[in-house]
DNA sequence: TATTAGCACTACCCCCTAATGAGTGCTAAT
DNA sequence: ATTAGCACTCATTAGGGGGTAGTGCTAATA
């Protein structure tokens, strides 16, 4: 640790910020980092640092971006490693986002909805392209069930007891879930309760549709004729809560082959947090709240078991409602800089894609 | 090698036929060789084996097996590990199949039918089970598309100039797909036009329904009025071939992190075929045309890719159709007794549970 | 004649050591 | 304020010896 000179305390850190030389320092430090992915020493940061700075210079900036909790050694005689602090410098220092290179923009291209592949086709498709684009596990969550609105149901006699009922959503997704009645209805039959469904509820939220359906189960008992009775009875069942909001995983594979993980212990938390998916989900849910790029680095997860890896997501929308999130999950010390980008970029193309096709 | 004694040529084998000793002792080697993963010595085996034979007995017993190619050693002074052929060998013997435990039975058993899912939901958490059990990689196949029946048709109108179609097959299973279209037609319209549809061809093969399709669009020339016309040309659509077949996958994180597996370099290619899907589609194709369990040992597997790992694969089906197949890809020294007997019983537990659903 | 005990030999594995080298912190000179 | 120099630390590597699990062969034995 570097003395400090008395009362002045001058170093590094002038009221806490960092000077001009330590963030080029830091910066250098990082990309070096993220490329070898080894701990940096003075003497190769001196020659690969634009800045003619010699190898002591840059051990005592070193020695005061540690203290400030910006490096870490490994042991005593290591060079130093980027901590979580300072992969969260980096990218907010990162103002401008860089921009795609063309031969990458060119890859990012949607075909699945030429193929006539609803929404979760074409989903899937996104998140195979940025797993295979960025080489780290990716993940993308569906539109939200609720939220969307109703574009059509259908009900299907399966068996006597049984009815398969359909919905597709105005955001283009198609759902479908059994469900269980005491009384045999003919097909006919479930075809005017379909019908009379759709006219009542088409363009409704599903939120929506299950707050009147509830109602009118209370209003128009006196009123009762067969046809509204049964289309409330199995409405009440169809739009019960189904599943509760899905994600498409692509790409896990890649970290278990990625360098960046030295052990494979490490990646073994993050397997997990992919089986039980719901910490990944609540990281995707809270990035469709605000608009833009999300970074989620090591630490700052909640998520014990996704806190030794970092998170990039950007929502998606159709032409009025954000829909879902994209994502890709990879070491701390990814390359930030591009990966954003590319993060980006397919959320912008997903969106597109999405919006013309459902000109909703 | 073991000399041979001039002319009789007597050792081990008696017209290429293992003596029953020389049986036993292999046997023996492939069960430890599984459970502890590493090269198998005489004296460790002479006291694990049940019959009372010496070392050196076992030596010479070893010395024959090695030069039948049952056995090679990874250098002089190693123990003996088992070759493909010694696998091939020793499923070949195990004529009894084995039951599977009972608390492991307890664990295989199908819940997803009771929350409404559709034919893929119990498939999805079939391969889940299965890869959690055996803790290798899992896939199934979903049912074709081309053999199974017709339960219904719809057609949604999502745009001016495109229609959502959905099928819903026998075996349960539903599909969806849009199609583009050059006029507008109503919702109404397009109600009528499946309603045509499901009269018309409601059970009957999508194959067949292809081919009958084409038929009308030759013989009904003449007497077109609108609504036929239309039916046929939005039906030649609807149904040509979609999805070509697709397969679930779970577990393959169970692989990287299989102790058999030392070198991750081994896994790559089998990560490479997943991803890939053709070879391991055909594997799963071909065991749906014979009952019964199926096993692909290493060498045998046309897939170079898949040379490096076994599967093991059953068969599963409706009241009348065999639907597609389920099978575990692992480790060619995996633990074939109890996993053949868990793959036969998830099948049949699996076929149990969609017969049950589809009474069909 | 089949089996086994004995023996020489092999090669991996583990542990220890020493050498290497990249890196640091501190101090004194610039 | 910067830098050169120096002592020091510690991971990594290479080399050497002992231990060990294994083999193949031969000769003795049942």
């Amino acid at each position: 640790m570097r003395k400090k000179t008395g009362t002045g305390k001058k170093g590094v850190l002038e009221n806490l910020v960092l000077n001009e030389r330590a963030q080029l320092v830091l910066q250098s430090i990082i990309e070096n980092y993220i490329q070898s992915s080894e701990p940096i020493g003075s003497r190769t940061l001196s020659k690969s640092i634009a800045a003619t700075l010699s190898p002591a210079t840059i051990r005592n900036i070193m020695s005061d971006l540690a203290e400030l909790g910006y490096l870490i050694q490994t042991h005593t005689s290591a060079g130093r490693v980027p901590t979580d602090k300072a992969y969260r410098f980096y990218v907010n220092s990162l103002s401008s986002p860089t921009s795609v290179p063309e031969q990458i923009k060119q890859k990012i291209s949607l075909t699945s909805t030429e193929q006539g592949l609803q929404v979760e086709g074409i989903l899937a498709e996104a998140v195979r392209l940025l797993a295979d684009l960025t080489k780290f596990a990716c993940v993308v969550s569906t539109p939200k069930a609720s939220v969307s609105r109703l574009q059509r149901i259908e009900l299907i006699k399966i068996s006597e007891d049984r009815i398969l009922v359909i919905l597709v959503t105005k955001a283009g997704v198609v759902r479908d879930k059994i469900i269980f009645v005491k009384e045999s209805h003919s097909q006919e039959f479930l075809n005017s309760v379909a019908a009379f469904l759709n006219d009542e509820f088409e363009d409704h939220s599903m939120q929506e549709i299950r707050e009147q359906i509830h109602q009118s189960l209370v209003d128009d008992r006196n009123r009762y004729h067969d046809l509204l009775a049964h289309a409330v009875r199995l409405g009440k069942k169809a739009f019960e809560l189904n599943n509760p909001g899905e994600m498409l995983i692509d790409g896990q594979m890649n970290l278990l082959l990625d360098s960046h993980f030295h052990e494979q212990s490490s990646v073994r938390p993050i397997i997990d947090a992919f089986d039980q998916k719901n910490a990944i989900l609540k990281i995707l849910d809270d990035s469709m709240k605000h608009k833009g790029v999300h970074i989620f680095i090591g630490i700052e997860n909640d998520s014990k078991q996704l806190q030794g890896c970092s998170l990039i997501t950007a929502s998606y929308h159709n032409k009025q409602n954000v829909l879902g999130s994209i994502g890709v999950v990879g070491p701390t010390s990814m390359d930030y800089k591009s990966i954003i980008s590319m993060v980006d970029y397919t959320a912008k193309i997903l969106s597109k894609t999405i919006t013309e096709q459902s000109y909703d």
